[in-house]
DNA sequence: CTTGGCACTCAGGAATGCAGAGTGCTAGAT
DNA sequence: ATCTAGCACTCTGCATTCCTGAGTGCCAAG
């Protein structure tokens, strides 16, 4: 049914319609791209596509825009993922190798990533599920409460204020933390639930609301924020671009961590470092839209997701690259830290 | 030269204005507020307020249109700070007690201050400044790394890795944190500099490379981080209304941190908690919109600022009200914990 | 000082008329 | 069987024109 001129027809009009933001006309397209056929074959080979729902006219007698599924035969079989140059490899490696810590690493990732792109960057905090304790700390604030500080081996830093049901000294507090971490050092953080089970019943029993009280902010700590924290950058690039839906849908969904996370999606389990890209209305929560994401972590150690989001008409294989060139780079600089 | 009645004059275009999005005429103006003169009068009126730069006709035959003069005039003399209603207060309340965490609070401040203006807010981190260290915590990462930690009263928690010049067991480094926290803890940040500077030659010549580096980290992270971090939230908001300048430029504005600081402006040391509103041209940062504000923080100890960003056209009296009612719940927040 | 009357101005919408780009179809060429 | 050229047709976008209504400024009278 299609045959590979008609392909080739397609793949011209995603480019010329991306770049130009008009509808692509038959004759504009036959000389702009040498087809080595007259306009008139490429208006039928149009009228093919445009039965098949791979194109479209916003009015008749108007150049062919392509549709949702068009873009997406062009990302699936048309296009290649466009390398970085190399200048911006080294942009991007400079520029995150500056990061003293891991809010200034994400935080500079999705600048970086908005501005490579022109598109609004998604950036996930990497995942606790993941990540082992370092170290948990506590400090007394005064006799009645404690500051709980989680820290985990990707430098990531939790804390809360704790409210204790009696007065306790600094001593036992020390003792408590030693305890703490004697426990949890070293250990998942998905395994800190039943490591922490039984602590009560090994302690004092005098200990024990303390170290009731305590552990069940730790917990809700680690259930809570696991996943929530989201980032993005690169509103502005919005400005300019013409979205089906309204301006302030978009913006409202940016501010919503909740859609944000689902926008990202999940990271397929088998393949968790493969590109997701995200056509218009294949996406639920936020049509009218593009998003390309993808995993990121090194090898096994998926910590989290990050991807761009876009209008439908986006350059694909440039923004699929510099989102696969980002991730790549941040595992990277995660992984040696 | 302003008689009464040509200030009430003004006062209601600016309400007619606010309220409508259109230019207001003499007729409207004459009917809608009882002034119980005639529109021809009104019109001379209005000719006297425009000869002073007070409002202006955006073409002959129009009606009439506040300037930024205007505007001050208005709410500096014309306008009373408009007081929330009951039940704003109760969910202010309400919302901004549920607040776990400094994080917490900070997005909570922010996000509660957009919707109540639907308008953007800008929320300023406590500075460090006038705040005490409640704590230093030395990590051993590995034997070359260790992780600084730094609490402050403000419930403020700062992170940063430190690369250590030569192998250091966990037993010195323990060492060394109590040297810091007996030297530190309760001070105030802005004495940190000069309470450390002698403090390599009070320890053993060995110590000396190890604490020189940790030193020049503690003192990078009070100066550079002090009073830098801000946050926004409410961009969609933006959507619907109408600046003089590029929509563009002023997302550009919100998510750049410097100019951002800029716009909040300094506290000024006499009246520290005092509303301050720039208006439009008035703005050196950001001509075309306005900009509410105010230090928040409990009695002396004036922690940062925060306020809204919004077009010119602003309900005035509605949005000061929420902005001092907003900085003084957060206040009285970060004063109880 | 206020008011009514009047002529004047101008933005914005509706109607009109092009010019150009693009299409679909058909008949002929390869 | 496929491609090509030609032609009539359609439709947007743009400029032009016209008209209405809101609003003004000025003046003379109350």
């Amino acid at each position: 049914m299609l045959d590979d001129r008609k392909l080739a027809v397609l793949r011209a009009i995603v480019e010329d319609y991306v770049s130009t933001n008009e509808p692509v006309g038959s004759k504009a397209l036959a000389e702009r791209h040498n087809l080595k056929v007259s306009p008139a074959t490429v208006r039928n080979d149009m009228a093919a596509l445009e039965e098949e729902g791979y194109i479209t006219q916003p009015h008749t007698s108007a150049g062919r825009v392509p549709t949702d599924k068009g873009y997406r035969l062009f990302v699936d079989r048309l296009s290649q993922v466009k390398p970085l140059s190399g200048a911006e490899r080294r942009a991007i490696e400079t520029f995150l190798a500056g990061a003293v810590d891991l809010d200034d690493v994400v935080t500079r990732t999705v600048r970086l990533l908005a501005q490579l792109t022109r598109q609004v960057a998604v950036v996930q905090y990497p995942t606790l599920t993941r990540s082992t304790v370092r170290h948990v700390e506590l400090v007394p604030l005064n006799d009645r409460r404690v500051m709980l500080v989680l820290i985990t081996n990707t430098g990531r830093v939790e804390q809360r204020v704790i409210e204790l049901p009696e007065v306790v000294e600094d001593t036992r507090i020390a003792h408590l933390r030693a305890v703490l971490n004697a426990c949890l050092d070293g250990c998942g953080l998905s395994n800190v639930p039943e490591l922490v089970a039984d602590l009560p019943e090994r302690l004092p029993l005098e200990d024990r609301p303390v170290v009731a009280t305590i552990l069940s902010v730790l917990l809700e700590t680690l259930v809570e924020r696991h996943d929530e924290k989201i980032v993005f950058a690169g509103a502005a690039n919005l400005a300019g671009a013409d979205f089906s839906i309204g301006l302030r849908d978009v913006l409202e969904a940016l501010e919503e961590q909740v859609v944000l996370m689902r926008l990202l999606g999940e990271t397929s389990a088998d393949t968790p470092s493969a590109l997701t890209v995200r056509i218009g209305s294949e996406n639920p929560y936020l049509r009218g839209t593009s998003i390309v994401a993808t995993g990121y972590g090194s090898g096994d150690n998926q910590l989290a997701r990050l991807g761009v989001l876009g209008p439908t008409r986006m350059d694909y294989p440039v923004t699929m690259g510099a989102v696969r060139a980002v991730a790549r780079y941040v595992s990277q600089i995660l992984a040696a830290s």
